[in-house]
DNA sequence: AAGTAAAATTTGTATGATGTCTTATAAATT
DNA sequence: AATTTATAAGACATCATACAAATTTTACTT
């Protein structure tokens, strides 16, 4: 009966959408530059401000890049970019059950990498593997943020083995938000639980990267779900302690 | 012996950056307003533009709604916002790898929801999957559209039986496109095909949906294992009837 | 006390000016 | 001839001001 009178879009919107369109379109290509702002200006019959709020509005969603003194480009599409805003959910998400609910969503899905990984992994894979444990063995013991890296770098290969963008793609926030999550809640144990609890890490990645380099599939999977049971448990632990 | 000294990150940024941290130190909760423009400008010192800018980013990002003449406030988090840059960068990249890459990783991940579903599924959700299943019984034949909706729809359910916010955040991108995908790529099959393929997929959602009713968490996974294998297979089916 | 109209507040758009960065071209030096 | 430096033009970044449009608050009337 009522046709939306709205049209509640802002100019700066409407233009907005008029450029993602046309790159969705495939008239501005990754890499190319889209008109300069007098020219959109000119385009639309606009103020530069609306022009300059649109395209800051897509530079923050990771469509274009602008260059200062250069032009706005399309953004080659890029995982990073692409998962940036996810990222930042995650972030803010206030949700206390945040941390618990990854560290399930890991146990569901990693091992299902890992056994992937064993199946499809290359010397080249093994060789990173390696080098990231023999990190790990060396890194001092009271540098809790760079072993978190590599523990978290261990897991991110794995992820990146079979070769699977979009499967990279959906879990980076986790690994992105990983670190921080340890630094800002797991509980500091005490030396001799840290010390216990990195040569229990050290035992539960090489077991993994075992199974990979025989590429024994069922072995890896395994191994993973015994790693990650152990991190639910040490969560659980320093939950508890912290009341 | 110099070192870049680039690093100006501009003030819109800057400015930009230290809302997000306010938000994110929760001095300012979901659904609160934050300073005015001209606050802010007193605040930061600096002119309505760059205050302006940023608050356009934050507001790309879905960090915050502004509402003309009222103000900007900070906005609940929701999976839609997050997932919105996402979903574009689906769209832009509609690279046939991607969509082979996306029903790859359904193969990995879905088998093992449906075997969780199986484990914490409730009469509600028997349901709610049972209705799904005659809505799509019932669907026109050549009503593709309502149909390929039907399909998603029963496997976000799934997806939401484990209440698991992360895991559903992390696959929503997926399941949001893949509609897209069915419509602008899977070749038309002959009418014939068509109802075939159609009896096929309610046949493997009957499969699905009976092992969960009976709690029988490996029947569900074998059965989703199955059902994508035949995804994947009429996928590549079509693309090479395309040649 | 309630409703309404006016005023104040706040965001949206427009315009002009100045600064800084990038790129291209010309001039000078080696 | 090749390299370096100087200059100019194009383009984005920031600032300031003004006005428009939407909302909220205030004041006044009933």
């Amino acid at each position: 009966m009522f046709s939306p009178v709205g049209n509640s879009k802002s100019l700066s919107q409407q233009i907005e959408e008029k450029i993602t369109e046309a790159i969705r379109n495939g008239q501005y290509l990754p890499g190319q530059k889209i008109p300069t702002e007098k020219e959109l200006c000119e385009i639309f019959k606009v103020s530069r401000t609306a022009v300059r709020e649109a395209i800051k509005t897509l530079a923050a969603r990771g469509i274009i890049v602008v260059k200062k003194g250069s032009g706005a480009y399309v953004s080659e599409v890029s995982i990073q970019n692409a998962s940036e805003s996810l990222n930042m959910f995650f972030e803010l998400s206030s949700n206390k059950d945040l941390i618990l609910q990854t560290i399930k969503t890991r146990q569901l899905i990693e091992p299902i990498i890992a056994s992937e990984a064993a199946k499809h992994r290359t010397k080249k894979h093994i060789t990173l593997l390696q080098k990231n444990l023999e990190d790990i063995k060396k890194c001092d013991l009271l540098d809790s943020k760079t072993e978190a890296e590599l523990d978290n770098a261990f897991h991110k290969i794995l992820v990146s083995i079979p070769q699977n963008n979009i499967l990279e793609l959906l879990l980076s926030p986790i690994f992105n938000l990983m670190p921080k999550f340890k630094e800002s809640v797991f509980a500091k144990p005490t030396d001799g639980d840290l010390l216990k609890e990195k040569e229990m890490m050290i035992i539960h990645h090489s077991n993994i990267l075992n199974a990979i380099i025989d590429q024994n599939g069922n072995l890896a999977s395994q191994s993973m779900k015994n790693h990650l049971a152990t991190t639910h448990a040490n969560y659980i632990k320093s939950q508890a302690l912290k009341k």
